[in-house]
DNA sequence: GCGCCCCCAATACCG
DNA sequence: ACCGGTATTGGGGGCGCG
């Protein structure tokens, strides 16, 4: 019989009879729940001949060397070895658990120069060889009647044929479950050892909710309980914030400690560690909203709650992690704890919603399951979508480099800008310059020219100032997948304007089209990781070279045109506004370069102090963009970055300094008088490394060695907020844990002198302001009245 | 021993 | 485990001073 199903998630097995397996866990177009089993793929490798041996020689040698009980099939077939067509030998085995030492002895034989795609997992081979997607439609030929596959609760279908991809934007509905678990341990880490699961809160998209207490002071009811929700909901994806960090493993520790099977796969097994430190659940989709979100700079201090609230999904109090066992402890504070676990439940159910259908884009575009592709870092997201496309070009997929010595290379173009308050100015950028300027020059691994080879300059772009060179023709394979990044974008843009933003498809258009964004974006500082597969550090170099080539050719259009540049970076020029001059300037950009300019925004007033990278502009609603200062990093107090927005927003909107100096001293006195939350003046870093590898005692690392003796488990990306207490000694000796900090006096002076003082100042010096005027308490001097501004 | 200067480790930002 | 360019803070060592 013929379905239609929707890829979940997959995986291989290497069946009894040694055959291969593709588990292809779906959703048929009824909604039924489906395993289909896909007995007709061998996972494979390329062989590829030394110089001076016949293609013929090498199969003959690769035959009589590998076990006939091992091999499938052996094919001459043409491929591409960075651009260059050869013939190679593809070798078919018969299962996933022989490649790695068949392909380890076939690599050492004298006829081999090299062999290739050995290192693709099975399973992304088989997408690449069916031309399937994960989270994507397909079309399949499956048996009649389903067999039964122990320890498997839905119905396993055997594919007749090679499923087949089906064009269609619709996700199905899919079953969600939104997890909150609460260990109220004091003052550490939950420790699967001594403490027991408090609470664990679930809900579906219909906000039915199931919530487990641990009544009496044994936590094994509840994880059974929790295990038996699981199996008879049976959801395709489960959500949670910290799952990969954490959760997971804590669970299936305590499940050992306590005698518990975590068997919540939909094959019964327990979840386990795979690729990118993430845990995969059988069967099911397992997401760390944590990964989406440290994908989101906004969000700079990364706890459920802040997110929730940075994306409209939280109202109400904040019960902090560090503080659950105190709570549980409390009067009243088991029930508190309860309502609180539902109410996080319910926040991750809400982010999972605006982020469904973006995951869902992302993971069929790269070819990785949707928990793979939230999980994998951006340069293994870059690689799923070069790997499937390479595949359909013909183009072998260069194994990972393994020793590369590292140089860098000169990047992009930053201008001074002009200090001061300027009005009327528009940032004029280059939409995508990058992924433009790759596909304008042909930029690419397997276009490369390397120095040694003589040709002819006319039938290659020559980088300026480092002079790579790159052929002309055919295209690249980076030209290519960014041709096909930016068409899809384009149409699917075209697309969404003939529809209605309240279309059911609208969202999943917008998600698309921002998945192929971020994928085309990336693929630039791709080229230049050392760690890639196509990693040519001249093709990163050339990019950025006629970047600022291009950029430069930008800036002399415009002072021909009397243009005022206030400032710009990369691929960005500040100007004053003049409709017509600007109006032109796009025209003759696009003539001379071909590439187009856009205004991207437009500041009523821009603020610049003498710093690139570091501006606050007015927009026309008289909103705030605060750029690079201190507002916008997550290592100042909140105290210091509302000070600071509200003195550039007085200053921009009224001009009046003296309102705005009144207002920084009006803070300062505040602080000095202890009328600021402890709250607003946490400071937040991130740890980079293990604690004892640090040279230097830094405030965020003291306070962390605080949290570590106090039986907190710290690692590397732990974010540390601290504050800075009363006393002698250095600063990093007076940083304390916010958490352990109670009781201990604010050292006020600290915060003003090196937070609020430093904030404010960064806005007030440019209109002459000094530091000063900002300590001295009441009076307003005759100074001040000499430095107001007209 | 103290303050000052300079260097650099460390972090987070921009595009 | 994506790039280079940039600003900034605080630690820490060296130096001169008395």
């Amino acid at each position: 019989m013929k379905v239609k199903a929707w890829i979940l998630d997959v995986n291989q097995e290497v069946a009894r009879d040694q055959s291969q397996e593709i588990w292809l866990w779906a959703i048929k177009e009824d909604g039924e729940r489906v395993l289909l089993i896909d007995k007709g793929f061998a996972p494979f490798f390329y062989v590829i001949p030394k110089e001076g041996v016949s293609i013929e020689e090498l199969e003959a040698s690769v035959k009589s060397q590998v076990r006939a009980s091992d091999l499938v099939s052996l094919k001459v077939v043409e491929k591409k070895r960075l651009g260059k067509l050869t013939k190679v030998l593809r070798v078919e085995l018969r299962n996933d658990d022989v490649i790695e030492q068949v392909a380890k002895h076939v690599a050492k034989l004298y006829a081999v120069k090299e062999v290739l795609e050995d290192d693709v997992r099975a399973t992304f081979q088989y997408f690449m060889h069916t031309g399937i997607s994960p989270s994507s439609w397909i079309e399949a030929e499956v048996a009649d009647s389903p067999i039964s596959i122990e320890g498997i609760n839905i119905p396993a279908y055997l594919a007749m044929a090679t499923p087949k991809p089906v064009e269609d934007g619709n996700v199905p509905k899919l079953r969600v479950l939104a997890l909150h678990v609460i260990v109220p341990a004091f003052m550490s880490s939950p420790s699967p050892d001594r403490d027991q699961i408090g609470v664990i809160a679930a809900v579906n998209e219909e906000g039915e909710r199931w919530v487990f207490v641990n009544e009496r002071g044994d936590d094994k009811p509840l994880l059974l309980e929790f295990v038996k929700l699981i199996q008879s909901y049976d959801p395709d994806v489960v959500v949670s914030w910290g799952a990969n960090k954490w959760l997971w493993s804590f669970l299936i520790e305590r499940s050992k400690r306590i005698g518990v099977k975590l068997d919540i796969g939909r094959q019964k097994v327990e979840p386990h560690q795979s690729l990118y430190g993430h845990f995969s659940i059988i069967g099911r989709i397992n997401v760390d909203l944590l990964d989406i979100v440290a994908d989101d700079p906004e969000v700079k201090v990364k706890t459920l709650e802040n997110a929730a609230k940075h994306y409209k999904v939280w109202d109400g109090e904040v019960i902090d992690q560090a503080f659950y066992g105190e709570v549980w402890e409390s009067s009243g504070g088991k029930e508190r704890l309860v309502n609180y676990a539902s109410k996080c439940a319910n926040a991750v159910m809400g982010i999972w919603k605006l982020f469904s259908h973006y995951l869902a884009q992302l993971s069929s575009l790269i070819k990785y399951p949707m928990d793979y592709a939230v999980a994998a870092s951006p340069g293994f997201r870059v690689e799923g979508y070069l790997m499937s496309r390479a595949h359909q070009l013909g183009e072998l997929i260069p194994k990972r480099p393994e020793v590369v010595s590292f140089e860098t290379y000169r990047g992009g173009m930053v201008l001074e800008p002009k200090p001061g308050i300027h009005n009327y100015v528009a940032v004029l950028d280059f939409a995508a310059m990058y992924p433009h300027l790759i596909m304008k020059y042909n930029i690419s691994p397997d276009t490369y020219v390397p120095e040694d080879v003589a040709i002819s300059d006319q039938v290659c772009y020559v980088a300026p100032e480092v002079g790579h060179r790159f052929l002309k023709e055919p295209d690249g394979l980076y030209k290519l997948s960014l041709t096909a990044l930016l068409e899809a974008r384009d149409s699917i843009r075209q697309f969404m304007k003939r529809l209605s933003p309240d279309d059911p498809r609208y969202a999943a258009y917008e998600a698309q089209q921002k998945a192929i964004k971020v994928i085309a974006n990336a693929v630039y500082g791709y080229a230049g990781w050392v760690g890639a597969r196509w990693y040519l550090k001249p093709v990163a170099e050339a990019v950025a070279a006629w970047g600022r080539a291009t950029i430069s050719t930008a800036l002399k259009i415009a002072k021909e045109l009397g243009l005022e540049v206030i400032y710009g970076d990369t691929d960005s020029l500040f100007l004053r506004y003049d409709q017509a001059k600007v109006e032109e300037f796009k025209r003759r950009v696009f003539e001379q370069l071909g590439l187009e300019v856009k205004v991207d925004k437009l500041y009523k007033r821009v603020l610049f102090t003498e710093a690139k990278k570091r501006y606050v502009g007015l927009m026309e609603d008289d909103s705030l963009d605060v750029v690079g200062l201190e507002a916008a990093r997550g290592d100042w107090c909140e105290a210091a970055k509302q000070l600071q927005e509200e003195v550039a927003h007085i200053l921009l909107t009224t001009d009046n300094v003296q309102k705005a100096v009144e207002h920084a001293k009006q803070a300062i006195k505040k602080l000095k008088a202890g009328k600021f939350s402890i709250k607003d003046l946490v400071i937040w870093k991130t740890l980079s490394k293990p604690l004892d590898e640090y040279k230097v005692s830094a405030p965020h690392v003291t306070a962390a060695l605080r949290l570590k003796k106090a039986g907190w488990d710290v690692k590397p990306g732990d974010q540390i907020g601290f504050v800075i207490v009363k006393g002698s000694g250095k600063v990093h000796e007076r940083a304390y844990p916010y958490a352990l900090a109670h009781g201990q006096p604010i050292d006020s002076d600290y915060y003003i002198e090196n937070q609020l003082i430093p904030a404010a100042l960064r806005i007030l010096e440019v209109v002459g302001v000094k530091k000063e005027q900002l300590k001295q308490a009441e009076v307003v001097s005759l100074l001040d009245f000499f430095t107001q501004q007209p």
